[in-house]
DNA sequence: ATACTTACTTACCGTTCGGTAAGTTTTGAA
DNA sequence: TTCAAAACTTACCGAACGGTAAGTAAGTAT
């Protein structure tokens, strides 16, 4: 249960978050939202625009805390090798619900309108793309990585990660420590330099 | 464009197919289907019995490709990583709308009802990731891979394409061939044993 | 006590949804 | 030439959609 002292407006986002994930953008009415926090439909436009603004915030929230995630696994670890661990090993340790929020972000966001979007793409390469990015290419610029097209290793990682932002492969429960262990080695071996 | 002297049944399955890509299963109307087909909405109803049908007639025709595909792979491939490198080259060089198919089924599978969804899922294993984890599971008895987890290097390979299953790594155009290599290497590093 | 703001609810809007019943045209076999 | 089956269209259904205008109860500042 979410902390019941919590304004309205955050338990929208909390809730509708949670559903969001289940239904799909177009999946889920506000109507369905407003029904599971026992208040009026229209006390959600109280909060929010519309439909979309409420779904954008979702994603805003999620980028934010990835990004300073990100800051400081930059900041802490000494090696490009260990920050690609803690990366993967933050990513993966996350509850379930977390992990799902990546996925809703990439496969509803084209759903929604172009300026939405637009918004929305520029916040997920600054907050998140760009900082994965940039720990991958000073790996390679120091020598620590194969030399490779930089785009391709950034979406290669986020890509090994995918599966388990779906429910199939971890129900509510955390990702065995074999696993994470067994995904970073993976990627890593693939881009370390021999 | 299509064959023009195709029947209607299967040109209403490859535009709703390109229409499904762009627009998820709630984000489509069945209106929508008819009026690009310019044929009345009723029309689809004398074909499909319902909209969740004409959704799993795409996926089915999608998994029945790649199944026959997987076969051909494995009867011509000796090596098991030569097999990983035909799979993987297979993949990615369909066309963007075969590759959008996959992202297609893995979201918006679980917005249709469970028993739609279950014929799926028993589908998807038999035609489509068992078949890889034949492939990989060979590879590791015969010691050509490491020893892993087979789950984890089953996901690892589809993860690392899905990327590319996504219009903005492609647009409509074929990847280039260094990026499929890339791909290739850094997935084939990770799991071969050294 | 009065005036104003905040935080909602009730009741409704026009539109679109998936789906169907009934009618009409086209086709092809006898 | 007949006639039934196949291949549709027209017209509609109730339900659900996103969104809003108007009202209201509870605080808060003066």
């Amino acid at each position: 249960m979410a902390n019941i002292a919590t304004g309205l407006n955050e338990q929208i986002l909390e809730t509708a978050k949670d559903l969001f994930i289940n239904k799909g953008y177009h999946g889920l009415s506000m109507r369905e939202i407003s029904d599971a926090l026992n208040v009026s439909k229209a006390a959600l436009y109280y909060y929010f625009k519309d439909k979309e603004e409420l779904f954008l915030e979702i994603l805003k929230i999620y980028l934010e805390d990835m990004s300073i995630a990100l800051e400081k696994i930059q900041a802490e670890s000494t090696s490009s090798k260990q920050q690609i661990q803690h990366f993967i090993r933050h990513v993966l340790t996350q509850p379930a619900k977390q992990r799902a929020t990546i996925r809703l972000a990439s496969q509803e966001i084209i759903h929604l309108t172009p300026k939405v979007r637009k918004t929305f793409d520029t916040l997920y390469r600054e907050k998140f793309i760009g900082k994965v990015q940039a720990i991958l290419q000073k790996g390679i610029d120091s020598g620590e990585f194969r030399k490779m097209q930089i785009e391709v290793a950034v979406w290669a990682l986020l890509g090994i990660m995918f599966p388990y932002f779906y429910p199939t492969h971890s129900g509510d429960s955390p990702l065995p420590d074999k696993t994470i262990q067994e995904v970073t080695d993976i990627y890593l071996n693939g881009i370390i330099k021999k």
